[in-house]
Order: C-alpha cells, then sequence, then structure tokens
DNA sequence: CCCCAGGTAGGCT
DNA sequence: AGCCTACATGGG
C-alpha cells in the first residue's frame, strides 16, 4: 500500500488495504469513536488522530505520525497476507467483508490493561471503562479527549478506584497491573520467542490464555497466536471440527494450521462474527 | 426476571 | 493435568 507523510498528516493512497471502520470497529481496539463531523478518531497512548476519508484515500491527521505509521503497520503489504489465506471459501467471505482490515500495533501496556477488561466482558462496555478510566485518570490531550494514563499513575491507583469506573471483579487485576507489569517489563519481551513471551504475559494477574494472545497479537504484532473466545468457539464448530476440545486446543490446531497466518485469519474470522449476530 | 459478554483464578479431584 | 464455579456490571 503507498502512503507518505506530510508535516502533521499521513496520506494514504487508496482503499482497497485501509479502511478505519474495518480496522476500527473489528474488536481489536477500544479507544476510537466517530465525531461531529462523521470522521473515525482514534487514541493511543497520548496520542490522537483523525482519518478523513477523500476520493483517492484516507488523510491521517495527527501530531504524532511515526507513531499511527507503526500502530496501523502502514508498511506490511496486506494485498498479499490477504491473497494467501483466501484459498479456503469461508475465510476469503471473511476477508472480502472488511477488506481495509488491518492488525494494530498498539503500546504494551495500554494493550495489556484493555484486554484484562475485556475478559467475559463486551465491546461496548469494555470502551466505557477505559473512557472512564482515561477520564478520571489520564492528562487532557484537547478540549475532547484524555490520554491513556501512564504506568506510573497506576501505582497511585487502588481496588476501589478501579471499581469505581465500572471494572467489577477485574477490579483486583488492574489495581495489581502496576507490580506485574514492572517484572514483566524486565524479561527483555521483545526478544523472547512467541511461547516464552506468552508464559512471561501469563504471570501476570488477570491475564490468561486468551487475553495473552491479544496481547501477543495487537500489541507485539506476533501471528503465530490464534485468540479463542466464545466467538472463535463457535467458528470453530461450525467450520474446522466437531470434536470437542478445551479453547487452547482449539487455539492450538489452528496455529498448527495456519502458522504465522493465524492471527491474521482469526482477526478476519472474529470481525465477520461479531458484525452479523 | 432472565441471559450474555473477546475468561480467569482458585479450589477440588 | 483437567473440570467446576464465582465473579461485577451494563445491555438486550
Amino acid at each position: 500500500m503507498e502512503y507518505l507523510v506530510e508535516g502533521e498528516k499521513i496520506v494514504v493512497i487508496g482503499k482497497e488495504d485501509f479502511c478505519p471502520k474495518d480496522i476500527l470497529e473489528c474488536g481489536q481496539f477500544f479507544r476510537y469513536y466517530v465525531n461531529n463531523a462523521g470522521n473515525f478518531v482514534a487514541l493511543s497512548g497520548n496520542a490522537k488522530c483523525e482519518i478523513i476519508e477523500t476520493e483517492e484515500g484516507f488523510e491521517i491527521l495527527t501530531a504524532n505520525t511515526e507513531l499511527f505509521e507503526e500502530l496501523f503497520n502502514l508498511k506490511t503489504d496486506y494485498s498479499k497476507i490477504k491473497q494467501e489465506i483466501s484459498s479456503t471459501d469461508f475465510i476469503a467471505k471473511a476477508v472480502n467483508s472488511a477488506r481495509g482490515l488491518r492488525i494494530v500495533k498498539n503500546n504494551v501496556f495500554e494493550t495489556i490493561c484493555s484486554f484484562i477488561i475485556s475478559a467475559n466482558n463486551n465491546i461496548k462496555r469494555i470502551k466505557l471503562i477505559l473512557f472512564r478510566l482515561c477520564e478520571k485518570a489520564g492528562k487532557k490531550i484537547d478540549e475532547q479527549d484524555y490520554a491513556f494514563p501512564d504506568v506510573e499513575v497506576f501505582s497511585t491507583l487502588d481496588e476501589d478506584f478501579f471499581k469505581g469506573i465500572g471494572a467489577g471483579y477485574r477490579a483486583r487485576y488492574l489495581a495489581e497491573l502496576y507490580g506485574n507489569y514492572k517484572v514483566f517489563e524486565a524479561c527483555n519481551p521483545e526478544k523472547l520467542p512467541t511461547k516464552e513471551l506468552r508464559a512471561e504475559l501469563l504471570k501476570i494477574k488477570g491475564v490468561g490464555r486468551k487475553v495473552a494472545d491479544c496481547i501477543l497479537l495487537f500489541a507485539f504484532n506476533r501471528f503465530d497466536v490464534f485468540p479463542v473466545d466464545v466467538w472463535m468457539e463457535r467458528v470453530y464448530y461450525e467450520h474446522f471440527g466437531k470434536e470437542e476440545l478445551t479453547r487452547e486446543k482449539i487455539s492450538e490446531a489452528l496455529v498448527s494450521r495456519f502458522g504465522t497466518r493465524a492471527g491474521f485469519v482469526q482477526q478476519y474470522l472474529f470481525y465477520s462474527k461479531i458484525a452479523d449476530k
């Protein structure tokens, strides 16, 4: 995909491999909304962008062009990926219903926090809790929006605070996250192979197999993972096998089938599932 | 009133 | 190792 950076703007040329709606609404990312002008706005850490559709493609307006260049993985060639995984019919259908989907590479701490909140929860409420978290503990970015609270701010937040923003029983995990994250951070995550990195993530309270896999995919861009939740469990029994398996076994089976394309396949299938319910 | 949501921790066998 | 259940909260 072609794009160029011009000052505080990234110009994406073409609409085949980039669509803000597909990217932001597919369930991998929670801090976004549609503004009064009808444009998508996305927030990561203390950075913000507004995405405007033009005749030729999209313009990503932001003071943090490098950050969103990385967040949206603009250097990755999705036409190739989509083609490769479309040899199976129902996967091709999922791909074709979200041609502009791209896996994000969001910052690690925000992703861990977001997906701890995601456990046994629904997307609407995950967004609500994260919005309240930023509003109450994050710095103001501008008139409209708040940054995600810094890691260090978490050392000052207790369980009652997280209960107050509606986190429910996950409040305990969030209150413990600061210390657990400090330990995790020290393990040199970027250098570890996927399985070892997952093992480190699993030491964080509130992070189980599925949440770990989401962090591996959406923050570390490890594509040899296949997060299995209630929705993907249904997809598995619908399309891949009728033998009763644990979610972990389903995940392993699909990773061994799709290899380093597993993460992409998973996300297209997940989005097609939640989009048409 | 019920059931469900991008599941996990802790306890039991 | 594998199974069972409690768990907070908002929406349908």
